[in-house]
DNA sequence: CACCGTATATTTACGACGTAATGTTGATCC
DNA sequence: GGATCAACATTACGTCGTAAATATACGGTG
């Protein structure tokens, strides 16, 4: 049960045997922590995050880590915002649609690399800055379509909306696990069989095209209201 | 910081002094126990859900729960099982543009009275037989709107992720915490307005409209993929 | 009526969690 | 070279979910 995960977390820095200030040029840094907390909770899952733990990783005691961050809120937070900033960002060439598109299946792609960061990064509220990158990216596109400004902001908001929901849906829905191992699909074709063959397609695993259709669905509705 | 929330959560009966089997009449049901957890959960969030107080709750002590459900994690589902079981499904009358607004909107309506449960409810997986009758209406207005299965699996899903996304973000948004307090809204339009005016209206405070603009554009997609 | 198994509860206890409070050390500055 | 302070350790508290052991009353069976 709680066999180790085989991604073995390193120590950063062999505990030191007492208390103190630490030598010269071995203090922590909030970078320090927030990537080690990150890499745990990338091999092992949000659960995996204790206090202790990431002290352990760090070679610290639990409650050295308060020096850096008011709480395990907080952690966390860093955490959520340095995945953020680790999300690609294409180009502004290129057609608008592609350039949507290619945005959307970049998060998708850090979600199935990811996981476990990608749900942290999600569930948690990030300060609007570290998201501008991606906002400026998406309005200029829609811009581009032609779009006017509130238009933008609705067909943004919605783009975005779906893509979470997508993902966090689909890493889910594939057995990812908050806690690192991952399950088979449960393809839950019950007996729904009788409502419609649709449905089946609804719980039918083939996340790739699901995603796809969804998106152009929705980029569907838009070039319409761009036409008019 | 502990104070109490206005609603007091009532006794359901008195606790017993000692061990042993309850006088007759007087044992738990599971469903006694999912109402009272989904009571407390309503009033004070899912936060508040402890086994201790939900034992209170009852007039039992927490141990005594575990004979009915084998552990805090079904309890949960119950609720969300339940929770689902409460949402409207209006009736398969009228166009099929109103029938997919209608049971959107009242999904909407339930995760804006009801934040905590509504969240319970979408975070935890719900047997899909919970939730056959909104597939059914959905599906049978989309098959009214001439659509093969396969695209009505696809609009569904759409459909079903962008409302559960926008609820959860606007709940989220809204301040209405996890634990039962709700805050101000955070206007979150920093230095935005540099980007472009349409950034503010992303962030800006008009669920109502967004929400309806958003479900539109999807819909609008529909329309263009059925006239074709 | 006496008896006993079973369902339901209480009691006690364990380990893990976040973190408040306090103690201890080494580096740095006047 | 003592004082200051940053960064750690230590101890402890309250809370959590729940495993294990125990006690009681009801429903049958003799």
């Amino acid at each position: 049960m709680n066999e180790p995960t085989g991604v073995t977390q390193k120590r950063i820095r062999t505990p030191r045997k007492g208390p103190g200030r630490p030598a010269a040029g071995e203090s922590l840094t909030p970078q320090e922590v927030t990537e080690a907390a990150l890499r745990l909770i990338l091999a092992e899952g949000e659960g995996a995050l204790t206090m202790r733990r990431l002290g352990e990783v760090l070679g610290v005691r639990a409650m050295a880590l308060y020096n850096h961050f008011p709480n395990k809120e907080a952690i966390l937070d860093a955490v959520a915002s340095l995945a953020f900033a680790s999300m690609p960002v294409p180009p502004d060439k290129g057609h608008w649609r592609t350039r949507i598109k290619g945005l959307c299946f970049g998060i998708r792609g850090m979600a199935l690399q990811q996981p476990n960061v990608f749900r942290v990064a999600m569930t948690r509220r990030v300060p609007p800055e570290k998201a501008l990158p991606h906002i400026a990216a998406a309005l200029s596109a829609f811009a581009d379509a032609g779009l006017p400004p509130a238009a933008q902001a609705v067909a943004y908001q919605t783009v975005r909306l779906y893509v979470r929901a997508h993902c966090l849906w689909e890493i889910e829905e594939l057995g990812v696990h908050r806690d690192g191992a991952s399950a088979g699909f449960t393809h839950a074709t019950t007996d729904l069989s009788k409502t419609a063959a649709a449905a089946k397609m609804v719980f039918a695993p083939d996340p790739d095209r699901q995603f796809e259709a969804g998106l152009d669905l929705i980029l569907r509705g838009l070039q319409v209201s761009k036409e008019r």
